[in-house]
DNA sequence: CTAGTTGCAAAGAGTTTGCATGGCG
DNA sequence: CGCCATGCAAACTCTTTGCAACTAG
């Protein structure tokens, strides 16, 4: 688990840092290469994907299927894991929405014991509208 | 519904007829490009993109959302419609699999409930993993 | 000192677009 | 004949890789 697996370096801190104040929120690649573009620390985005990649890896962070053209979403996980909430999607703003409740209890347990597979809650994106689009349609 | 929008031409009839003999399957984006190539009536990928697009916008497709690396997956949707079952997709071997039950019903009913949010099973896509590569693991 | 790290630029995968030619109706 | 469709290549987006210079331990 706790992996020394590498230095410490300013780059690795500052995009750590900058995930975990980011906290209940996701985070794509792209909003991490630019936010460190306008910072007085500019680091390549290839050190930044090397880092999502191995943070990913090491359990640090969680990484979200979405859409893949507007790529992939990142999110510190806390010490404790088991927070494993589902996210909703709007397929009409793209407004990425955190589910705190347990409400795929029944559905997978029925997967599990129906069809042999287990859900993991952490990377699942349901895909839908929210509110306010409908309200606009 | 019933847009014309569009001539019918040799190209479009020979996607649509190969996603339709696909019939229960999802096909991607590539493999329709490799069996065009292989076939004597080669069809450039931009058409094959952009009928893609044009059925899925008429509603003869459906567009799965998948890990954005890999390419989208595209279903043909039989005359009726409401056949919205879920899909599961396994993180380890990358299986994609159908669910023909409902199994969807109460969680979908209590996200629009509590969170009024509508799920679209029909572009949702639940990621886990499936009994074989547990039973590797 | 030595292995892991950085950054640039180039390479890749998947998808979209511009433009001249070709075909449906 | 007019408009849409086609195909090629170039453009684009997101991500990965090669490589030489650099730095943490």
């Amino acid at each position: 688990m706790t992996r020394p697996s590498g230095y410490n370096t300013k780059q690795r801190e500052a995009i750590l840092h900058y995930i975990i104040s980011r906290d209940n929120t996701h985070v794509t690649a792209a909003q991490i290469i630019r936010y460190f573009e306008k910072e007085a620390l500019p680091i390549g985005k290839a050190t930044i994907y090397r880092h999502l990649d191995k943070l990913t890896e090491s359990g640090a962070l969680r990484r979200y299927i979405t859409d893949g053209l507007s790529g992939a979403c990142y999110q510190y996980i806390g010490s404790d894991d088991d927070d494993a909430h589902l996210h909703l999607k709007c397929d009409r703003c793209g407004e990425l929405v955190h589910l705190e409740c347990d409400a795929l209890g029944d559905l997978e347990r029925h997967v599990l014991d129906e069809h042999a597979f287990h859900i993991n809650a952490t990377k699942t994106v349901l895909y839908g509208t929210c509110d306010d689009c409908l309200q606009k349609a």
